[in-house]
DNA sequence: ATAATAAAAACGAACGTTCGTTCATTTATG
DNA sequence: CATAAATGAACGAACGTTCGTTTTTATTAT
């Protein structure tokens, strides 16, 4: 995985897809040009094609590696928590700080909907829900506290749930109410445990 | 305002702001061409020169006049409500009613930001905040339940936490988990008047 | 009303760019 | 030495905009 074991071609390939990925969050899909992709990566027009068959098809290798979903994955799954609503918590707290953190995640969604329509989502999330369910299997024990909603259903609401709570942040950061913010997020977790718990925690 | 009273021009301007307004909408700004706005529009394409100066002028214009903004101007007007709780209460929901009834609107705010980078929205706050003052000056009396936050900022506030609540809904309205979002709009309703009454209600 | 007239609007070809993609060729890699 | 990678010119198409011209509209004088 360190530069030295992969190939000149895989290089370059990675270089292509860093470079496409900044572009596109800084200009959008259709105005990032092919021949400003190439110049920035270092190679000629041409060569791109030797990577990727397709201006599209760079989108759609940037949309599996970069969603923000893929990127949130890791800090879902190192979450502490021994009960499940303890689990939600600080799950829900690691999610939106991350993407507090890297505010430029949530373009590319906004890229994928008014450029292609959300046509690449099904696709995404086949590819993307499964590294997702150890999570929720985790506390789906037989006799536990979750009531028996079906594993993808539970993970879509709590990355809608928390993924629209940022975007809500994002909205009204410049407002500067603390008053109303301070504890919304906390106000989350508790309808959305209410509504996954046979008994309120 | 009727067709008749117009002139020539203004109807050709607004037949071709219609039309762009889809358009971009479908398309997104830079994948609808001005050959496609002028012959749906029914015109030569150099006639729509004669209207706007540019193709980012056709959008300035169609921002101004369909942001969902405006376009929830006159729905909040007319919200009815004796108290402030009622007031917010009934504004709420008919604002999330109004949205889920178009769920177009939303789209011209995400192609703003991913090709324009919210560029246009100073203009836009300027223009469009002054129409909505009356709403927060008809509770703002000197010794009303209202806790004394500049009227802009109450403004920001009541449009974003809604808005917000709206493009919760919108992402995941395909979840189906209907316990979750029942009570969700009250909640929100909640938290807001909490954050700007001297007390609870 | 009718005719004359100046202004507004529509026309459509053309301009210069830029776009994504292809391809024959050369260079570098393993 | 065979294959992968890089090259850069070229392709046809589409882009936003301009411009000289013609047509339509709205206003004025008859």
């Amino acid at each position: 995985m360190t530069l030295d074991t992969l190939s000149k071609g895989e290089r370059t390939r990675q270089a292509i897809a860093e470079v496409a990925y900044e572009l596109f969050l800084e200009q959008g899909y259709s105005a990032a040009s092919m021949r400003r992709i190439a110049e920035q990566a270092g190679l000629a027009l041409g060569g791109i094609y030797n990577h990727f068959s397709s201006k599209e098809e760079i989108f759609e290798a940037i949309i599996l590696e970069k969603h923000p979903y893929k990127q949130i994955l890791p800090v879902l799954l190192s979450a502490p928590g021994g009960t499940l609503s303890e689990f939600v918590h600080n799950a829900a707290h690691a999610l939106v700080d991350e993407l507090g953190r890297r505010p430029d995640f949530i373009r590319l969604m906004f890229i994928e909907i008014v450029e292609f329509n959300s046509k690449h989502m099904p696709l995404f999330f086949d590819e993307i829900f499964p590294e997702f369910l150890p999570l929720v299997q985790r506390f789906q024990t037989p006799n536990g506290e979750l009531r028996p909603i079906p594993p993808p259903l539970l993970l879509r609401a709590f990355l809608g749930m928390f993924f629209s709570f940022y975007i809500t942040e994002l909205i009204t950061e410049h407002m500067k109410i603390p008053e109303i913010h301070e504890n919304a997020l906390d106000s989350f977790v508790e309808i959305f445990l209410h509504g996954i718990l046979k008994e309120p925690a």
